[in-house]
DNA sequence: GATCTTAACCGC
DNA sequence: CGGTTAAGATCC
């Protein structure tokens, strides 16, 4: 038999499939999926077994596989040909695909090691090395016989080779387990022993666990071992993620819209269908996901959730522990890489049916797939835009097709996209227009900061807002005050009439750019000197947009120096649930909480009585397509969340453009209008859901050859394409990043059926030319 | 990516 | 000619 392998080296001209032949002995052990360790040219490496096969297609002689890795196989087959699909799309390494899908302590360490060669004519210095074993570690050799070990190799007495080595140790533990059922002749602790394990359901326990709780000794058990009356084994443990997780399972009552939901969910069961739950915040979709998630279990089959990175709390985590027990593995960056390496092979092994994770959790290894749920499905964050570009959405819908499996797409304020896949049929919509707590929608106040402006109000913060703020303090209730902010590109604004400066060709914001001190398009080449009058009203009170958090917090403590501010982004939040203790202690004892979007997120709390949303417009005039999107889904998941109790809420909206349509739609709780006027516009400018979109970005040490490559590129592509396809670009936004400059070539298309092949044309011409080119077939998605 | 092979170069 | 070094090919 032979095996294809793919060997453990990230380079183009490896980064394809060697065969081996199978030793007997491993025949029949060794499976699909599972590493294997094979001479490679003149040295061991590991590799992935992707395919076993009867015949091989090499015409020299084989080499056998030198032995097995895992015994357990860490892929399975649609895992190898979604991998390999992502590799054959964005050109990267098929291995840096099986990277990114992987747990990261699957990654094989390569330790030095010297190996005796010639032991007779061996240099007398290093005969004690030698002694005993014929391969010695370099870590353990005496720094001082390494110049006569460069000899002996070159004498060709010694070799260097490698010793590859696990990260990964699965952990064994000792168990004692009775064999009998009635106590005969014990002695006291024998006793002990006999009374603490009878009354454990698998009759059995951790050997350490026993001995800390009856305060015996091991020399108990062994005696009761001799015996007979129990046995003592090893037995592989899980790092305990699960024991922090305890909650009480409470029963569900669906209201009559849940019911009808979910009955429309049944319908679709064992069709590769895509359904789309819209629901606003508050009407109870968890709850639909639990019940759907039973009846899938109950079938037999496995279920994937996905839920932002954010959400992923332990509270959350504990809810559907609590109902589902065991059955739930977890995967997100709480999780360290041993932790994340044992819920994987918990997966694998059948013994979890259950996923529950951010991202990375699409690539979960179930088998026999029923249902995969994506909760706030309109988050960004499902997109990965580090090493391998994928969209989490984009391969559980190839998965779906793969194991005729619902795919059930749920969010309070959908993606256009997806609304728009509605009305052309290709998703079923199930809407909940009812919110399951009875609570009212809180008051929305508009405030324009032109006005502000005018009136001599210079900071951030309108009158409105400040006194706003003071009464919750005498009251001694809470305040969140959220900061519209995404990236650091910085746009101008005109403080006199709003107006900001946008490309002619794009429709989209110009970015400042300090080295050129002029505003650019991201987009397309265009280029604008920096102007001293606004081109609208004339005035000379230009100014650059980009407030952070930092800022805001100053002028607060100035304003409300008593008030206790708590501060929540990316740099107080980098450790492992730092975002929930920092939210904790904002309940218990903070005043007021300031932060960017990823706060829309933690606004239930009864206390909460204020909303602010600064700089609310922050964002529509970033250069991307999307903006205005974004602005209108987190002001309604604000709107939506605050005032959920009792208590009536409150939120203020500051905005420089407070009619523009982003907020005038979600000030006025229109999801539909939004997606109507949204589409006109997507038209006009042809971009998703009108068109499909293939970014590429050229990265490269000499800025000449990425400018040039990128001309050339387009001209390339310009050829192949038909002519309702647009090409935008290489931008004039040459990025400098670590030394290496980039440009971005957009294509839009209505359809190209070739358009993966004319890319992997592009690829492979360049391949060789100093710069690195890379796909992403979901750009600005997150 | 690591290793072996070959070509090219240097001082004698 | 032995020796070192840089570029090139190959890996099943």
């Amino acid at each position: 038999m032979i095996a294809r392998v793919l060997v453990d080296v990230k380079a183009k001209k490896v980064d394809k499939m060697y065969d081996y032949l199978i030793p007997d002995k491993y025949l029949g052990l060794l499976k699909v999926g599972s590493r294997v360790v094979v001479p490679f040219n003149h040295r061991q490496v590991m590799g992935y077994c992707l395919e076993i096969s009867t015949k091989s297609e090499y015409k020299d002689k084989l080499k056998s596989i030198s032995r097995i890795f895992d015994i357990e196989p860490y892929l399975n087959e649609e895992l190898i040909s979604l991998a390999k699909d992502l590799s054959y799309e964005t050109g990267y390494l098929l291995l840096s695909v099986l990277e990114t899908i992987l747990p990261a302590a699957l990654k094989v360490m390569y330790k030095p090691k010297i190996k005796l060669l010639d032991k007779a004519n061996l240099n007398k210095k290093l005969v004690d090395l030698f002694k005993e074993e014929t391969e010695v570690l370099l870590d353990n050799i005496d720094e001082k016989l390494l110049d006569v070990i460069l000899e002996e190799i070159k004498k060709n007495h010694l070799k260097q080779v490698y010793e590859i080595k696990k990260r990964n140790k699965p952990i064994t533990k000792r168990y004692a387990k009775l064999l009998v059922e009635s106590k005969t002749e014990l002695t006291d602790k024998q006793t002990l022993v006999f009374n603490y394990l009878n009354k454990r359901k698998t009759k059995s326990d951790i050997i350490n666990i026993i001995i800390h709780k009856l305060n015996i000794t091991v020399s108990v058990l062994k005696t009761m071992e001799k015996h007979g009356y129990i046995k003592i084994y090893e037995k592989e443990v899980y790092r305990d993620v699960s024991t922090y997780f305890k909650g009480e399972n409470k029963i569900i009552e669906l209201n009559p819209e849940q019911k009808l939901a979910l009955d429309k969910i049944r319908n679709n069961y064992g069709k590769s269908n895509t359904m789309l739950l819209h629901g606003v915040t508050g009407s109870g979709k968890t709850e639909i996901y639990i019940k759907a998630i039973e009846e899938v279990i109950e079938k037999n089959q496995s279920v994937i959730l996905l839920v932002p990175e954010i959400s992923l709390t332990p509270m959350m985590i504990s809810r559907f522990k609590s109902k589902f027990r065991d059955n739930v593995a977890t995967i997100h960056s709480g999780l360290s890489s041993m932790e994340k390496y044992d819920e994987w092979r918990r997966i694998i092994r059948g013994e979890a049916k259950i996923v529950i994770g951010a991202r990375s959790a699409c690539f979960a290894p179930l088998k026999n797939i029923g249902l995969m749920i994506v909760d706030e499905s309109h988050e960004t964050s499902y997109k990965q835009n580090e090493n391998l570009p994928y969209y989490a959405i984009d391969i559980l819908k190839r998965r779906a097709k793969n194991h005729d499996s619902l795919l059930i797409l749920g969010s309070a304020t959908p993606n256009i996209e997806s609304y728009a896949r509605v009305s052309r049929n290709h998703y079923e919509l199930i809407s909940l227009k009812a919110r399951a707590l009875n609570s009212k929608m809180p008051e929305i106040k508009v405030v324009n900061m032109l006005e502000e402006f005018k009136s001599g109000n210079k900071k951030d913060m309108s009158q409105a807002l400040i006194d706003g703020i003071q009464k919750r303090l005498d009251k001694d209730e809470q305040v969140i005050l959220l900061i519209n902010r995404r990236g650091y590109a910085n746009f101008m604004i005109c403080r006199e009439c709003g107006h900001v400066y946008k490309c002619k060709n794009c429709d989209i914001s110009l970015t400042y750019h300090k080295h050129s001190n002029s505003l650019k398009c991201h987009y397309c080449s265009y280029e604008l000197a920096i102007p001293k009058q606004c081109e609208q009203c004339g005035s000379e009170n230009l100014e650059f947009m980009g407030s952070g958090t930092q800022k805001i917090q100053d002028e607060l403590t100035e304003t409300f120096p008593d008030a206790s501010i708590f501060r929540m982004d990316t740099d107080t939040t980098r450790k492992k649930y730092a975002h929930e203790k920092l939210l904790h202690s904002f309940q218990e004892s903070g005043d007021i909480l300031i932060g960017t979007q990823m706060i829309a997120k933690g606004l239930d709390f009864p206390r909460v009585t204020l909303v602010g949303i600064i700089q609310a417009d922050g964002n529509l005039f970033v250069p991307d397509f999307r903006a205005p999107e974004k602005t209108f889904q987190l002001i309604m998941q604000v709107s939506g969340r605050s005032g959920r109790r009792d208590e009536l809420g409150e939120v203020i909206i500051q905005a420089y453009n407070p009619d523009h349509y982003a907020i005038r739609y979600a000030y006025e709780n229109d999801y539909i209008g939004f997606y109507e006027h949204e589409m006109r516009l997507r038209r006009i400018a042809r971009y998703a859901p009108f068109y499909f979109l293939i970014e590429l970005t050229i990265t490269g040490a000499s800025i000449n050859k990425v400018m040039i490559y990128g001309i050339n590129i387009v001209k390339e592509i310009r050829r192949e394409l038909n002519e309702t396809s647009i090409i935008l670009g290489p931008s004039s936004e040459v990025r400098k990043i670590k030394n290496r400059f980039s440009t971005t070539i957009l294509v839009k298309y209505k359809e190209e059926p070739n358009i993966i092949e004319i890319v992997r044309e592009v690829l492979k011409k360049y391949e060789n030319r100093d710069v690195l080119i890379r796909v992403d077939r979901f750009p600005g998605v997150g």
